[in-house]
DNA sequence: ACTGTTACTCACCGATTGGTGACAGACCGG
DNA sequence: CCGGTCTGTCACCAATCGGTGAGTAACAGT
């Protein structure tokens, strides 16, 4: 893999067009940002290294020493760049539901989170780091995911207010501990604790029981 | 670190006579897998390797290739000596129980096995192991951590029968992949989605919660 | 055109990894 | 006693890791 650029240059080398800027920091910087964010997302995090990002930017591993001061600083960008996640996320439609209760607006809340880390796998990635590891390099970027994915609840939640004698914290940390494992399983194994979740009948279950979970506590 | 035989060896020869390591196949074998255990349990998969396994046990890894035939082995051995997890988690006082509801169980069932992962190193490490890889080696470990688990809710379990009308398989495995969530997120990072779970404060607060997930969908 | 800076590549380092073949010593049957 | 098997050790392999210092090529200012 080479730079986008580069890659463009190639591509109209049939014209006598004279190459332009093959040198493009700012270029190289998305890439090796680009490449670190697809390899994590591809191969995880056991394989997540120096060589291997610059392997797959089509650069030299000392451009990522130079520009972002090592794996941790790329990591940082990898962090401060998921701040993007809460802005793919929202629909900009939230017309159409009335009056939400706060059982509403969690069962709503719930489901779009559930289907939202389905088909994200950086973000699926990062929670599974978050477990496995407890570095200073994904302390950050825990901490910057946990950000975003306040950001996103407030956004989601407008004003709303939670209801009185239940400990919503603890009861939402449950309920979003849950789909987090359960897509986490999901995407490694097909299952869950027994229960099979790889075609679409099967997440209409999931969602089913989800929905119940939900509306047990929140009415 | 040697052997225990070989320790005691080296504490009562005073360093007059060449220090001779006790030819035992069976006692290194079990240094093996027991170094295996800890260092999975302490360490993590992250650094788990056959010279890692054999710094730990104090003898080559080439014992480790002929005793279990390379990692595969080992790691099947472990998930062997899995079994092991369910006599020990399961309380001989099954009295003062009178009149289960399936409510009743389920709600005892979570916390008891919230508590079990929670002081469970290795069990920990393995669920953690199985959301983050999809090797073979992790597939033959997780299924005989799924078997146990299995094997130790029937016992729990007995005689009850599950209610009609609600799909438990989906609800259970929501439930369980809260608790497992929630353990694993504590262990790496104190917290799990913003709520702190360091003291038996926090503990209780979660278990609290997690009865009130149970009886909502439960009764 | 000369000079200095920027962008980038390359070669090398020590350490560690998984893996193998050769060897030494202890034990046992003959 | 000898010879073979079992247990354990050691040296070595190629590959890869993170990390660094030095060199090269393209640009910009003058």
């Amino acid at each position: 893999m080479l730079n986008e650029t580069a890659v463009a240059v190639l591509e109209q080398t049939s014209a006598a067009e004279p190459e332009k800027r093959i040198r493009d920091r700012s270029a190289t910087e998305r890439a090796i940002l680009k490449a670190a964010k697809n390899l994590l997302a591809e191969e995880g995090f056991q394989n997540f290294g120096i060589n291997a990002v610059a392997r797959r930017a089509g650069c030299d591993k000392q451009l990522i020493y130079r520009y972002y001061g090592g794996l941790d600083g790329l990591v940082e960008a990898i962090g401060a760049d998921l701040g993007s996640w809460v802005k793919d996320r929202i629909p900009e439609d939230t017309g159409g539901m009335f009056l939400l209760t706060y059982g509403d607006l969690m069962e709503r809340l719930s489901l779009l989170f559930m289907e939202a880390l389905r088909d994200d796998p950086l973000m699926r990635r990062i929670v599974a780091w978050e477990i496995s590891e407890n570095t200073e390099q994904v302390k950050r970027l825990s901490e910057a995911r946990s950000k975003a994915l306040g950001l996103w609840l407030d956004r989601m939640r407008g004003s709303l207010t939670p209801p009185k004698g239940v400990d919503t914290a603890a009861v939402n940390a449950l309920i979003f501990a849950s789909i987090q494992h359960l897509v986490l399983s999901a995407a490694a194994g097909g299952q869950c604790a027994g229960l099979a979740l790889k075609n679409g009948k099967d997440w209409e279950k999931a969602a089913i029981a989800l929905k119940r979970l939900v509306r047990g506590v929140y009415g």
